[in-house]
DNA sequence: ACCTGAACACCGTTCAAGT
DNA sequence: ACCTGAACACCGTTCAAGT
């Protein structure tokens, strides 16, 4: 009962058009509610076809997480300066990105931090991919003397908080963008680096 | 078929009782996926009866956001330090309890925020009871001439999104309480008053 | 006025059976 | 080896019927 011209039994790659599936529909919704029936119906096979290669729902979303940090790494890579140039700026780059990155991928961003989601493991091997970009720049501005030498842990933690608190409240529409703004977002940004100065 | 020495057909305060077991749940879960049809469970009566209370889930999951809000409000006015001193050690007083009341109470607190649960209207009259705590306390930093004279809007905003992003960290287990302690978030804490201060 | 029980259209998950 | 279809135990929601 499949159409044998374009659509064979053997779907070939399913495992990679699911998560593909699910990465649409995340950007879609801007949220990770969606049903795995839903992701199977759309990737045009059975409702009992995922669980040939995902033992259960989480185990998707997990996946699907985990994607989600390596290509926060990537952003957040992209946009360090190549020219020397500050620590402040090289920080600010950072957390610009950081921002814009759930702004961007609202369902996505959130799938990435919710425990309810996945189960996965906090501070797994991938986020501790993105999570290394900022304290890499965090201990280079240590060591030229920009920042004081204070806890690397504590100055990360700072720092994170405070975009993934920004980025949290403007995916939820807390922040209204046309009422905070860049401007505010930058002013937000300045205050913790200005506390983290030397 | 109800037993009629303690439960009477009409339960008498049922919306009430509704909304006192699911802050129980929300509580005991740490997240607030439970299911209608198990608070109806708790609360002893058959799996329609919450529809005479409210219209819909949602419906109640926005009751229970608007309370935590009223709560959080009540949390960060008891906190406030009695005698005059510095507006520094009022902020830091804020936001403390802001963060404890995350941490305290992680189901109540992830509601509150979540746009999926209630469709409640950002920053609707109930949230900003407590918004307004952290902003009087920024306007009389100004006035007094403790805090630099910016955008009130966009220093509410720095302070606002590192306890948020510090609590939602804590609540979802990216900052191990033993790792980063009072004394990491302090310093958090810190770096932004220093970035507000004249 | 307030609550129940059956019913409907969904889920996630399992499993024998098909190709 | 990979996928389907029926089945099970759940949901949220509705509605006629009970008290």
């Amino acid at each position: 009962m499949h159409d044998s011209r374009n659509r064979p039994y053997h779907h070939g790659d399913l495992r990679r058009a699911l998560i593909q599936t699910a990465l649409d529909m995340l950007h879609e919704d801007r949220h990770w509610q969606f049903t795995l029936r839903e992701v199977a119906r759309r990737a045009g096979v059975s409702h009992a076809a995922p669980y040939k290669h995902f033992p259960d729902k989480a185990a998707l979303l997990s996946e699907l997480a985990m994607l989600g940090f390596d290509q926060l790494r990537d952003a957040l890579l992209a946009k360090k300066p190549r020219k020397p140039g500050g620590v402040r700026e090289e920080l600010l780059a950072i957390m610009r990105a950081y921002i814009r990155f759930g702004a961007d991928h609202p369902g996505l961003y959130k799938l990435m931090y919710s425990t309810e989601a996945g189960g996965a493991v906090p501070l797994s091997e991938r986020a501790l991919g993105a999570y290394s970009v900022l304290l890499d720049a965090l201990t280079r501005g240590q060591k030229s003397g920009e920042l004081r030498k204070r806890s690397l842990r504590g100055q990360a933690a700072a720092c994170w908080a405070e975009v993934h608190g920004i980025a949290m409240l403007l995916i939820d529409g807390w922040f209204l963008p046309e009422q905070i703004g860049t401007h505010g977002i930058d002013n937000a940004l300045s205050s913790v680096l200005e506390g983290l100065e030397a």
